[in-house]
DNA sequence: TCTGGGGTCCTAGGACCC
DNA sequence: TCTGGGGTCCTAGGACCC
């Protein structure tokens, strides 16, 4: 039978910072920033120890620091995370199995066999063995009930979820257990009296379709159903755009500064549209203004390119779309790449 | 205790063309 | 006269995810 297993690394960045200061297990530990709790930085991971005090991912530092004031602030070292990654998809690629990498930590695997659990464990113990890292696995007949099944299973555990306890298991939990739900959606739902996932289930199609639009509205109805694609590939991820962006401790008012950091952020860019080998065909620049609006303005070039200077050119240009009335703390560039099939 | 960085996909309106 | 329908491109923003 096939397959759809979803692999999950355990508090992956806070795992791969202890196994390198093994005296800091069983302590809270923070990942985020420069490892500054007083900067302008989120948390990127917490261990179950900062977990127990409120932390989470994507809260601010200084919040982390307020409520675990004992916890060890670590930089966050995206190289070393990355390096650990590999070697953890090496492993699972050493089954006989399709791997399909999702993130740093986790991947979704097609399979085919009679007993999913068996190879779960093995997965499990394989990747224990050689990496030294505990990791969840959901087994499902799709790719949403595998990734749903993981939550279920962490930590370091092995959940399955499939049509056969799809209602059981999910029908009266809130839409926003769905993976591709999240508050806003869930708040809209609310809006219309679904609350529920068997109420998405069994929601009109075209009242969804009236309110999130032709192709969301019919595909959150299938979510509520458990209904996903079960097709795990492991054809090289092609990028759709690069971008670099800055959020600065202070915040720039002098436009010739402001000006000056685009340029810095362009040539970065630059040079990863250069690694990529593709030239980018629009350019665009985010601002981020006190106390905290974004606005983006963006170009198609004249013509696609991988030139430093008409890369520079253009993003000043884009920069200059802007009234800079206020405060910058955010600056970002972003080029674009044109898709293969816009040929 | 204010709110990172790097991505993806979708929507909607206007321009423009036939 | 004053008005169609479809298609594509461009752009800004929303929402979500890791």
């Amino acid at each position: 039978m096939k397959w759809v297993l979803h692999v999950d690394l355990d508090q992956f960045i806070a795992a791969v910072e202890i196994a390198r200061h093994p005296e800091l297990a069983g302590r809270p530990v923070v990942v985020g920033g420069n490892g500054d709790p007083t900067e302008r930085a989120v948390v990127a991971t917490a261990s179950y120890e900062a977990r127990e005090f409120g932390v989470q991912s994507g809260m601010p530092l200084r919040l982390a620091a307020k409520r675990c004031p004992d916890a060890v602030f670590l930089p966050s070292d995206p190289d070393a995370y990355l390096e650990v990654s590999a070697r953890v998809m090496g492993v699972l690629r050493e089954f006989p199995v399709v791997v399909q990498v999702l993130g740093w930590d986790e991947a979704f695997l097609g399979a085919e066999t009679d007993d999913p659990e068996a190879l779960a464990v093995a997965l499990k113990d394989a990747v224990a063995r050689e990496t030294g890292l505990s990791c969840a696995v959901g087994i499902g007949d799709n790719k949403l009930r595998a990734k749903l099944a993981t939550g279920f299973g962490k930590p370091g555990g092995i959940y399955r979820l499939t049509q056969e306890n799809w209602w059981p298991v999910m029908a009266e939990r809130p839409t926003d257990a769905l993976w591709g739900i999240g508050g806003k959606t869930a708040k809209k739902l609310a809006e219309l009296g679904i609350r529920t996932v068997l109420d998405l289930a069994g929601a009109d199609a075209a009242v969804l379709a009236a309110r999130f639009g032709p192709k969301t509205g019919p595909w959150l109805r299938l979510l509520g159903g458990g209904i996903s694609d079960a097709d795990v590939n492991a054809t090289p991820y092609v990028a759709r755009s690069r971008s670099r962006e800055t959020t600065f401790q202070r915040d720039l008012t002098d436009p010739a500064e402001i000006a000056a950091e685009v340029s810095a952020l362009a040539k970065r860019v630059t040079q990863d549209v250069l690694d990529e080998g593709r030239p980018a065909a629009r350019v665009a620049v985010k601002v981020r203004f006190v106390p905290f609006l974004t606005h983006t303005h963006s170009i198609t070039l004249p013509e696609p390119t991988s030139d430093a200077a008409e890369l520079d050119r253009a993003a000043r240009e884009v920069l200059g779309m802007f009234e800079l009335t206020r405060a910058v703390r955010l600056l970002g560039v972003r080029a674009e790449f044109l898709r293969e099939d816009d040929d």
